[in-house]
DNA sequence: CAGACGTGGAC
DNA sequence: TGTCCAAGTCT
């Protein structure tokens, strides 16, 4: 083959470090400066397990009131592999990346089924359970068994990206980033210089402005040396989001409840309930939309009503604008066509069921009304 | 293997 | 209002 006109990936060398030191001077610094956090408290491999996976694409601050409550709830991995997936959802709600809860209550299931509750201590186990990947892998064996397993995740990026001065942006040098994360993981303090490293990443090399003047690692620092620390890590190409116009429909009955819906279990909001609606088509008015998707996805006839709200939200991948319409059922019996089930419920026990934060808003609507 | 997958904080 | 991205994984 002749590779003449390809474009080959370019090696990248790992720099040379002082490992000693590098791993010392850390460990120094995290011992007087690394954050007090509550599944720093313990050993319990599931109380690890759970923070990893809230941690995941989410903050700290975001995570700390959402994990004591799952733990008042689920206190122990047999009480979640025994919860109902509604009520997991439940205590999931709001924290976004549903398939999180989705994944850590069938892992716990699996624990309980195949490996007698006891979680396993095998990084190729740990790896095929859902939702666990490298980094949680990595993260959960180091600080529950101490074990020398390296992780990657946003922070350590970001501190290793400037560490090397990494030419790319993170996603171009993946492996380049892993080789140096196990190069300089302490074998000695795994669970110390994981942990320090996500803190130096959280507090000191952060975004911007990062605060080189407290880090115990500037004479290794590449970026710094060279003055790059702010224009590292470089920046990932991004594309513009599409934007849909969703018409949804706020149904009532005579009886005054009103139709929600359950979403399939996989994919956007899986198993989460909301109100339904769908996409408005080019040329068609909000009204015909709404009156078109209930009778598509639930086959019943509404009148269409006054415009509660129109509610922007912003996805990962996409943004919506939600035109919410009172809307009054008319005739036909519901039929969850396009969804798992179909409830009338009152707004008195409308709480009881897990909802997408953007309809939640239009909940807290209908009960100021 | 890029794209799917939520939400909120920071600027 | 917009952009970036946070203790990533799955397909």
């Amino acid at each position: 083959m002749n590779d003449k006109n390809k474009l080959v990936a370019k090696e990248i060398t790992l720099p040379v470090f002082n490992l000693a030191d590098l791993r010392q001077s850390l460990l120094t610094w995290y011992q007087q400066q690394g954050r007090q956090l509550p599944w720093r408290n313990t050993r319990d491999p599931y109380l690890i397990w759970v923070s990893e996976i809230m941690l995941q694409q989410t903050q700290v601050k975001t995570v700390l009131p959402y994990y004591q409550r799952w733990l008042d709830t689920f206190p122990t991995l047999e009480s979640l592999a025994k919860a109902e997936l509604q009520g997991v959802l439940k205590a999931w709600e709001g924290l976004g990346y549903y398939s999180r809860a989705r994944n850590l209550h069938k892992a716990a299931q699996i624990v309980l089924n195949e490996y007698n509750g006891v979680f396993p201590q095998q990084l190729s186990d740990v790896l095929t359970l859902p939702g666990i990947g490298r980094t949680t892998a990595g993260g959960i064996l180091s600080a529950a068994f101490n074990q020398s397993v390296s992780i990657l995740d946003g922070n350590v990026k970001r501190v290793l990206s400037r560490l090397m001065a990494l030419p790319v942006p993170p996603k171009k040098g993946l492996k380049s980033l892993w080789q140096l994360s196990d190069l300089i993981l302490d074998p000695e303090n795994p669970r110390d210089f994981n942990q320090a490293l996500m803190d130096l990443g959280a507090e000191i090399c952060v975004k911007t402005k990062p605060r080189c003047l407290l880090c115990p690692w500037t004479s290794h620092c590449l970026a710094y040396q060279q003055g790059q620390q702010n224009q590292l890590p470089m920046t990932e190409t991004t594309k513009p989001l599409p934007h849909k116009k969703i018409g949804v429909a706020v149904i009532y009955n005579d009886a005054g409840l009103i139709l929600i819906d359950r979403r399939p279990n996989k994919g956007l909001l899986g198993g989460l309930w909301e109100f339904p609606g769908g996409k408005i088509e080019p040329d068609e008015t909000v009204e015909d939309c709404i009156k078109r998707e209930i009778k598509e996805e639930i086959d019943i006839e509404i009148e269409v009503g006054e415009n509660l709200v129109n509610l922007d939200h912003a996805y990962t991948h996409f943004k919506v604008t939600l035109y919410v319409h009172i809307c009054r059922y008319l005739t036909g019996e519901p039929k969850p066509i396009e969804c798992e089930e179909i409830r009338w419920v009152s707004l008195e026990e409308i709480d009881q069921f897990p909802f997408p934060k953007a309809n939640t808003k239009i909940i807290e609507m209908l009960k100021n009304r």
